[in-house]
This record gives C-alpha cells, sequence and structure tokens, in this order.
DNA sequence: GCCTAACCGAGACGGTACGTCGGGTCTTGGG
DNA sequence: CCCAAGACCCGACGTACCGTCTCGGTTAGGC
C-alpha cells in the first residue's frame, strides 16, 4: 500500500471531538423537536462549535443527519446465512422491522427520505449512501438463494428487493407517527410472516409441474 | 337535510378567481423549483393576491399543494369491474403508474409525502385526504375478490394492499427524480405484470389441495 | 400646493414609533459602546424592531447615526443679527464648541467623520446633509458682514470657513477622547478668543491706508 | 555602551521579509479596496504569510497601517530655515498639500485618522507617533519665528499650529475623495496663500503703535 | 340606498434562521 | 523560537420568509 491518500496537509487537523458533538446533537435535536426543529445554528449551540465547522464539513443539515444515523445506529444488519431463503428473509425483516420501528431512528430515517425528495443534491447521497447499501445487503440474500437452488423460479430478486423495501418503507412513512411509548409492535411481525409466506410459498407451483 | 352547511354569512364572497389563482401558482412554483422555492410570498406574487388571502384559507402550503393536487390531475382512478381480480389489479396498478410516473405530477406527490413526513398537522391531513381513499380504492377492488371467490386463499387484502402502495411508492420515493423527459417506462410496467403474477399465481397451490 | 408628493402608497403605513426607538438606541449604543459596539442586531434588540425595518429605511448604520443626531440634538446654531462681524462670530463658535464639546454629542460625531471617511457612499451624505448645511450657515454670517461693510477687506469668507470649521474639527479629532467628566472648558473658548481676534483685527491696516 | 538592546533571544530571527511583504500589501489594499477591504486575512494572503505573524508584531491592521505609511512615504517635511516666519510656513504649507493631495497618501491617511476616532487604543498610538510628530515639526518653525523676532505679537503658536493643521486636516477629511486622476492642485495652494498672508500680516497694526 | 361585515391587494412589522465573512486563538509540521 | 497553513469558536453581517398586523378599497346581502 505505498499510496497516501491524504498527501500529509499542513496546518492545524480537523478535530475529531468536534464532529461527533455535531452528529450527536444532530440526532438529539432531530429526536427532540423534528426536523423543522433542526437548525445548523441549534447544532453549533448544543455541540459548542461553531456554524463554520458545520459548513466546512457537510453541506446541508441532512447530511449531517445521514453521518449522526451511521454513527448512532449501526445500520449494518446481519447477513449469516440460515439455510433457506426464507430464514434469511425472516432475519432480515425482523432486524429491519426491530431497527426501523424504533422511534427515534424512525423519526430520522423518516426526516432523511423527506428530506432526500426535497433536496435532490441531498437525494443522490442518500440514495447512494443508504438505499444502494440496503438493497446490496438484500442482493447477497438473494444470490445465495440463487445459488443454493431455492429461489423461487419465475420470479426476479429485483421484484423481491422492491417488495420488501416497499413494504418497509410503506410501513414507516405511511402510518401516523408513534405518539410516545412503544406502540403495538406485533402488526408488522405479522406482515412479516405474511410476506415471508408469500414470497416463499410460490415457489410450490413449479416444483409441482 | 334541511339545514344549511354555510350559514348565509353577510359580507364580500370568497373569490374563487384568487383561490385557483394560488392553487395554480403553488403547482407550477413546485414544478419549477421545488418544495425549497415554494413561498408563501413567492406563491402570492404569482397569483396576484395577498399573502393574507392565502392563510386565510390554507393552514400551510402543503396544503395549498394537496388542493392543487386535487384541483390539477383527477386523481380518482376507475374501478370498473373487468371480471378478475388480476384485471382489475391490472388496471389499478397501470392507471396508478401513468399518473405517478408523470413528472410534474411526480415531483408534487413527492413533495406531498415528505412534507407528511416533516409537518405532523399535515401528516395527518395527507393521510385522511389522500392515503386514505387510495387505500379504500383499493379495498373495493379486493372486496370484489373476495365476494366473487377468487382472491387468493390464506392471505389478507391488507397484506396485499401494503404490496402494492409500497412498490408504487418506492418506485417513486427511492428512484432519483427525472432528468427532464419522461424517461423509461418499460421497467414499471413490467414490474407490475411480475406483482400481479405473484398476486394471483399463488393461490393456485391451494386449490389444487 | 396643488402637488402631493406621496402619491398616497397602498399598504400599512411606516411605524413612526419604530423610527424614533431604533433612532434612541443607536445613539444610546453608539455613546456606551462606541461604534465598534454599534451593530444592527444591537439596535433592532434593543428597539424592540427587526433588522429588517432598520435595512428597509437606512442604507447603512452610520445612516442610522446621522438621523439620530439630527433627532436628539438640534444641530441649528443660532444665526441672529449681532451688529457686527466679531460678535457673530463669537456666537458662532461658542455655539458650537459648546455643542461639540459636550461628551455625547461629539462622540457622535467623531464617529460620523470617522465613518464619512472610511464608507464613500455615507461620506457624501454625510457632507451633503451635515457638513455642507454648517458651511451654509457659516456663508450666512459672512454674507451678513460683507453687506454691512465690517468683512475685512482683502479676505475671503472662504478662507475664513475653512479656518474656522478646521480649527473646530481639528480640535475634536486631534484631541484625546474626553475620559469620563466634563474636562478643561477653558481652553477652546480661548481658542476662540484668539481666533477671532485675527480674524476681525486684520482689517485694520487696510482702514489706516 | 556595551550593552545590547535586544537581548540575544534564542530561536529564530524575526523574518525582515515577512514584514515588508505585510507593510506593502497593508498598504496597497487599502489604497485598493479602502479599509473596509483590508483585512488579515486578506494582508496575511496576498504577503504570503500566516495570520499569526501578523498578529504576533502588531495590535491591530490599523497600526499595520501606520507601520506602511512610515515605510511608504518618507513623511519628514523639511525645516531648512529660509530666513523668515512667512518663508518657512510657505515651504511647510507646500510640503504638507503636496503630500496630503497625492491620493494614496491622502487615502491612507483618511483611514488613519478615522480609525483613531473608533479604536481608542489605536487613537491614543496615532497621536503619539503621527500627530504630535507633526506639530512638533511646526513648533521648530515657531519657536524659531519667536527667537527671530519676526513672530506676530499678540498671538500664541499654539493658535496658528492649530489653524495650519486645521485647515489641511479639514481639506483632506471634508473634501469628497479623489475619483480617480490628480484633480484641481491650484486651489489648495491658494488657500495656503491666504492663510500665510493672515498669518504674518496681521503683525503690523502693533509693529506700527 | 345606504349600512356593515367580510373580503381583497399591498406592504410594513417583529422574528428566526440562513449561509458567509472576518476576527482572534490554537495546533500542526517544518526551518 | 519563528513561520505558513489552516481548523477552531465566535459574533455580526445582510437576506429570505415566516406569520401577523394595519391600511385603503371593493363587494355584496340586509335593513
Amino acid at each position: 500500500m505505498p499510496s497516501v491518500p491524504e498527501p500529509v496537509r499542513p496546518g492545524r487537523k480537523r478535530s475529531e471531538s468536534s464532529r461527533t458533538a455535531i452528529l450527536t446533537a444532530a440526532w438529539e435535536l432531530t429526536v427532540e423537536l423534528g426536523y423543522p426543529g433542526l437548525t445548523v445554528e441549534g447544532i453549533a449551540a448544543r455541540a459548542g462549535t461553531g456554524k463554520q465547522t458545520i459548513y466546512r464539513w457537510w453541506p446541508s443539515k441532512a447530511d449531517v443527519l445521514l453521518d449522526a444515523l451511521a454513527l448512532k445506529a449501526d445500520v449494518q444488519i446481519g447477513l449469516d446465512d440460515h439455510g433457506s431463503y426464507a430464514a434469511d428473509l425472516r432475519q432480515f425483516l425482523d432486524r429491519s422491522f426491530v431497527l426501523g420501528l424504533n422511534p427515534s431512528v424512525m423519526r430520522v430515517m423518516r426526516t432523511l427520505m423527506a428530506q432526500a425528495q426535497i433536496d435532490p443534491e441531498f437525494g443522490a447521497c442518500f440514495r447512494e449512501q443508504f438505499l444502494a447499501r440496503r438493497r446490496a445487503a438484500f442482493e447477497v440474500l438473494a444470490s445465495r438463494a440463487v445459488e443454493r437452488g431455492d429461489f423461487p423460479a419465475g420470479r426476479s430478486p429485483a421484484l423481491d428487493a422492491r417488495l420488501v423495501f416497499g413494504l418497509l418503507w410503506y410501513e414507516v412513512l405511511a402510518a401516523p407517527p408513534p405518539l410516545d411509548s412503544g406502540s403495538a409492535d406485533a402488526a408488522p411481525h405479522a406482515l412479516a410472516d405474511a410476506l415471508i409466506d408469500l414470497l416463499t410459498r410460490s415457489l410450490t407451483p413449479e416444483e409441482l409441474a
């Protein structure tokens, strides 16, 4: 590895403590006040930094929030091989629901998805750094199933991905925001069951043939 | 119902021309500049009205836009009985895609969905006046299928609705915004085909049993 | 007077109370903190107005201060005819010194003259609305003396004006700022005496001839 | 005097090239952009130095400018004995006008005088290092005249000094800034003639008595 | 045929946050 | 110990919109 990506620039180094203080402040303010209450001035004030330090490193406050999400909730969702497409799907959906239905995480994700619609610049960033990665994770499952031979014939992983993420996001975006405490957790898991059932059972006709 | 809903108030009547000018201006500004470029002052200026006239009749600019959507695109999607769940689904999905992939309509819908995430007040309004109506329309199809007896056994209309709307919205929200001209129209229809196939074919095993 | 200078514009009228509150606040802040401590934000905060209201009516904070000077100290200095150039000069100088050596007024005048050097835009305004008016006042005295016949032969009112205002301003600008209490008041009046003596006595050689 | 004034401090010596680069940059920026365009960051950038190097050696940018004035224009004005108060005055005024009406020098002097009003710290410095020196130079002339016996009886050198410097500074500060090219040079010299005439002729009545 | 209530346009108002600029300090690596 | 570079905290800038509040003027019932 002879290549040095950072050619030893002169001058003071970026402050890691400021970085994490900013991300934490952004996360907290979003959870407490929602996106309209998230202001660059507020982040700077709570983080004890100058506004310029925020503008120097992030193009918009939505980008701050995206970094904060990566810092806060480790979005990586395990991809262990459970031996079957159904079992892999189950784990993927369960963990996604657990993560996405956490009120704080959910609020931030709703906010990010909303902002991605409104700000094209950030939209591209969000799609690349979040949505695409999640989709890539799903593709690991699907291609594993294809190799294993238990991916339903006559269907494409592309559709399955869209159905899975569509269900997840629609649940997040179309449902009323959780009032305060953890509301019904049963329903989403029933949905996951039904979806898995649909996506895996539908291969039977082919097998019968 | 002899009672008059509007108790014949005295004074000048609401100006219909101002109302439509405001809705048109809001629509155009959103399409041209996106939501950040949609300001109450801008709407008033383009519509040639005072700001107060907007604040008098709508609680927020997102509500203006929601009214504008109702004015502009007739969102009603036909629900003719085509004799089978598959055919009904086909028409529903086709018309939804045609409507939702129109760049102007799509931009406004993305904006409204985004705003619904950010502003809880408007979120409730959007869910009631838009999402719930679309879901009700789908339920007509589903219950028709149930009565007709060709709704797949072992599944619930609730899941189907979520899969249908999840797919539609995910396509709208997760895709990059259309650059300018009408981009690929083929893909969405292939998706619709595959979804219909999945939702209708999966009943066969049951029938076989 | 058929001409109407203000053609009855529509919309809300300018608030007189905001105007005076702004001018008062600007005056006080300058006296208390000096020009570097005079900020538009500070004026707005103390006056209880929005910043925009200041920017709407004045091009810079120096212009606010110039208006405040006109409001606060009535800069008009009496020009009664005292029968001779010497007596008129005496009153003019006395009143000018009394006004200009008032610590508050002096601080503001130093500030305005300084700002006029730094900001060409305001410099033009200050010269027209302040310096030129003071010079015009002096010219009334001088031309009265010329008509009366007791203006010293062989000299021009232009030089006298420059000497008078030069002395006044040099005293204000070159002297250290008054620390706190009223410092020596005797010296300036002695200067005035000597200047009057010089400007009026110098006509004697001519008279002798 | 074996003692070394600078106690041979250890470490790297002050860079003379940085010093002159900073002074030159400050002068140029003031002439080009005026005082508002003179920033420490700008000086450092043009001089190719760090900001810290400026803060290390000068308390404010006005002090930099004062040093730059000393470097640039040799402000010393000759004090040769011309045999009479009138002739000495003439040379003093002529050279002062020549220097002060040079557009670049004038702009810097206006700026320094302005800054001296606004910043008390620098004001003290400017009065000591600039105004007081000029006044001392004038006093050499005056005391020479007193010794020689041709200083006008019944007047004080203090008044003459104030009139001379008052006229000079008022001309600089109250006149509109020169647009670009050298404007009327005749008028100031006529003023100088008239002032000399006034200050020297006025002694005749006394002599007659 | 006036009243009078509600509408309308215009636009000034008190605010909040924006994104930028510059000040003055601190940190890094090199001379 | 000096120096260039540059990140840091901070405060003010001037702008953009917000949502509210007068203004004068317009439109209709209802007396």
